[in-house]
RNA sequence: CGGGGUAUAGCGCAGUCUGGUAGCGCACUCGCUUUGGGAGCGAGUGGUCGUAAGUUCGAAUCUUACUACCCCGACCA
């Protein structure tokens, strides 16, 4: 990959309608642009490390047994119509209709579509336990987006569905998702809180949070400074408390004192149980030939969020700073003089291609600028490793590998493939 | 929806108070010189000043209405 062959519009000044860092840093980066409020366009950069949290979430969902399906963004009145959401979503569920004027909304969730799929078509509690998953764009016409990408009105999610014959069994596959859950944040390689949460408007019983932990967050916290306890403040405070005077009390779990930390919501599990069940008639035969209603579970994350958390968590002064397990690129390979010196061209290139044959994922800056602007480009997108190839490369053979996180050294470029050898794949 | 704010070139801004026909930095284009921390010189491109109406000989500037966008609150992955 040459830089000069992707599009990555970088821009040095930030847009002044950008508050927060990661969207901020986002519109810098060439990563995203606006279209409208709430609404942006994924530029090549920003799809990049979306499509890798995407393919993280995905594995993690395979593995645990989820399947996944695709349905459909535009959802017919009818079924909302059925559990009464149709009237208590209020504006929040964009409506729009067809050329027959019949009444469809743009979906901000799926509860209805893959209800309706599962009764019409699994009879039997023999094709029980189910875990559906989509990874798919919601439209949720929210009051006030905000911050880029993290409050967006359209956004990418990954939502999955579990349908068990009985409480038990909701509760084991809640388990597993909780656990794929932390996989995936543990892989893409962020610090998390798991937070007991109010169920909301969505209904039902057990429910949890999973947390980003990082400054700009929109939740607060209150986490033990002792276990692994961790709740909304939401549901500690009472009438006209205020969240500071928290700080310090004893942790509601009887382990040490309650610290307060903001949190970015990128996961939210939960048990629903039967409400919506109920209300769309799901149920299969059991055992003993009686017709049962499901128990249900309902199980998000916020896919295109979590690119703006991971910015939050991991930036400095000058850009982003990407875990490499979601990076656009691993390694960046800063030529210097490329257009000008055969030499140097012929070493990046030569690079590029032992780097990617061992399977990292390179790109080289092959453009016409000098060193000030190559490298500050690279620290605001955040390749963790760049390799600058220069004049010292042509006096000694000597090139310099600069991680993203500050360390760097030096090396000869021929014992370049052997370290990175050593740590691949 | 309530409160606050902004709108002038791709981005950041000046000009608005005190009306006289639009400017700066960066970016972009061409040429030459540069290439280890956002290069230099020269020559260029790009704006119906958010939209509409009004006042005026004349409006980016004054008046009114509208729209978009941002921030604070209630909703949420």
């Amino acid at each position: 990959m040459f830089w000069s062959k992707i599009f990555i519009p970088t821009l040095k000044d930030s847009p002044q309608d950008a508050e927060v860092i990661s969207h901020q840093l986002m519109l810098r980066a060439g990563m995203i642009r606006k279209v409208a409020s709430g609404i942006y366009t994924w530029l090549p950069l920003g799809l990049m490390v979306l499509r890798n949290i995407e393919n993280i979430v995905r594995e993690e969902m395979n593995a645990s047994g989820a399947q996944e399906v695709l349905m459909p963004m535009v959802q017919p009145k009818e079924l909302w119509e059925e559990t009464k959401r149709w009237d208590k979503m209020g504006s929040e569920l964009l409506r729009i209709k067809d050329r027959h004027d019949r009444e469809f909304c743009l979906g901000p969730t799926h509860e209805e579509v893959i209800t309706d799929l599962i009764r019409n078509n699994v009879k039997s509690y023999k094709e029980l336990p189910l875990n559906i998953y989509q990874i798919q764009t919601k439209f949720r016409d929210e009051i006030r987006p905000r911050y880029g990408v993290m409050r967006g009105r359209e956004f990418l999610m990954k939502d999955a569905y579990s349908f068990n014959l009985d409480e038990e069994s909701l509760q084991d596959t809640y388990l597993t998702m909780r656990n794929t859950y932390k996989k995936i944040l543990e892989r893409i390689g962020l610090e998390y809180k798991i937070v007991q949460a109010d169920s909301g408007a969505i209904g039902g019983e057990v429910s949890e949070e999973f947390h980003v932990l990082a400054e700009n967050g929109e939740d607060t916290i209150a986490i033990s400074d002792a276990s692994e306890f961790a709740i909304n403040t939401e549901l500690l405070l009472k009438e006209g408390e205020d969240i500071n005077s928290l700080e310090g009390q004893p942790s509601p779990d009887g382990n040490g004192k309650i610290v307060i930390k903001k949190g970015i919501e990128v996961g939210h599990i939960f048990q629903l149980g039967k409400v919506y069940t109920e209300a769309m008639q799901v149920n299969v035969q059991s055992q003993e030939g009686r017709a049962v209603d499901l128990f249900m579970g309902c199980y998000g994350i916020g896919v295109s969020r979590l690119v703006a958390a991971a910015i939050e968590q991991h930036h400095d002064d000058q850009g982003i700073i990407w875990p490499e397990s979601i990076a656009p690129f691993e390694v960046n390979i800063v030529a210097i003089g490329y257009t000008k010196e055969i030499k140097i061209a012929d070493a990046a290139n030569e690079l590029c291609a032992t780097l990617k044959s061992i399977g990292y994922k390179v790109i080289v800056d092959d453009r016409k600028d000098g060193y000030g602007t190559k490298i500050k480009d690279a620290e605001l997108i955040g390749i963790p490793i760049n390799i600058i190839i220069g004049n010292k490369y042509l006096e000694n053979g000597e090139i310099e590998l600069k991680h993203r996180n500050g360390k760097s050294t030096v090396s000869q470029i021929a014992e370049l493939s052997t370290i990175f050898d050593r740590f691949k794949k």
